[in-house]
RNA sequence: CGCGGGGUAGAGCAGUUGGCAGCUCGUCGGGCUCAUAACCCGGAGGUCGGAGGUUCAAAUCCUCCCCCCGCAA
């Protein structure tokens, strides 16, 4: 099938591959500008111009999805299919209903939960045993399309959202060929989101990463594995400057101490009293202006005392 | 030139009114102990990120470069 690929960060290099790999025509890939990221605001391609480029496929960049350039391109490229994973913009009406066989996207929740823009975080954060990928149409409303396969995964309550993130980024790119393939045959299925069980992933932002040890220890635990690397969990219980946390572990101990008080700290980690009178023993951690280490490791130029 | 923090022993950190290179852990040797990740004694281990400059004297002050981290999502 002739298809136009748009997406951006990593999450959707996999899917992009698995395409080429069926043996699909991707006659054009769109991707966000080269934006000023990093230390030095150096101009960096996303992950999926850099994976296109190495395809040598053609690489569109459009500032403005709704000047009509970027309609124009299209129509010049004339895709049956557009598929989306990750591209960050919302599809003018226009482009929508220009190929043929629509548009589909690539969403990483069990749709219709966890709309929006970061479903495996919030997902991870929420304790949820379960996540999954969605392949779904592109519809005005923000992912709200109907459903056109989904495929789930457990969560393992240990790991953290990038592990979860690249399964499901391999997933995603797994379920969208099968997806292709029943399109041309012509049997896909449309199941209709049930607007009842509708919610919502927001954008991450710094202010999710201070930790309220009034929680407990597994709350916490969850906040932190769902939050890394980015905007990452924080806590100011150990000096006075912020640390970030980036792996703990709930354990079974019992305390009567107040949250947030320091129970022992060591070559094992650092151990802290939760809401909930359980104990979260904190792993890795990374002081300001430090690299993150483990929690031994801080401990010898950080000492900490009871 | 986007803003800021940092690079000192294997690890993590102190140390800038310029004046013998320090701490904790680890490591090696010895001791104590029924025993130990505990404790005691001793030792090894450094081009102080790199290059230049100022100075009688630079980890410390000046210039340039390299690398790491945070902010900016």
């Amino acid at each position: 099938m002739k298809i136009v690929f748009m997406g951006t960060p990593d999450f959707a290099v996999p899917s992009l591959e698995a395409i080429l790999e069926a043996g699909h025509e991707v006659c054009g890939v769109f991707t966000q500008p080269d934006k000023p990221k990093n230390r030095g605001m150096k101009l960096l391609p996303p992950p999926v111009k850099r994976a296109a480029m190495d395809h040598g496929l053609p690489v569109f960049q459009p500032e403005q999805l709704r000047d009509g350039s970027a309609l124009e391109q299209l129509r010049t490229l004339g895709p049956e299919l557009i598929v989306v994973a990750a591209y960050g913009r919302i599809l003018p009406e226009e482009i929508l209903h220009l190929p043929p066989k629509g548009c589909i996207n690539v969403h990483s929740s069990l749709l219709p939960r966890y709309r929006g823009a970061a479903p495996i975080n919030w997902a991870v954060i929420n304790g949820d045993r379960e996540t999954g990928v969605t392949i779904m149409e592109v519809a005005r409303e923000l992912d709200a399309g109907d459903i056109l396969a989904q495929v789930s995964t457990p969560i393992d309550p240990d790991e953290t959202v990038e592990s979860v993130h690249d399964r499901l980024a391999r997933m995603g790119g797994k379920l969208l060929v099968q997806t292709l393939e029943e399109i041309e045959r012509g049997n896909v299925r449309h199941i209709a989101q049930n607007p009842a069980q509708v919610t919502y992933a927001p954008m991450l932002s710094r202010a999710l990463s201070p930790i309220d040890w009034n929680k407990s220890a597994v709350e916490i635990h969850n906040q932190i594995r769902g939050l890394v690397p980015w905007p990452a969990t924080s806590t100011d219980i150990f000096s006075r400057e912020p640390v970030k946390i980036y792996a703990a572990a709930p354990t079974e101990t019992a305390t009567k101490q107040q949250p947030g008080t320091v129970l022992s700290a060591g070559k094992d980690g650092i151990d802290v009293a939760c809401g909930d009178g359980r104990v979260l023993r904190i792993l890795e951690l990374q002081a300001p202006g430090g690299r993150r280490m483990a929690a031994a490791d801080y401990l010898r130029g950080h000492p900490i005392t009871l």
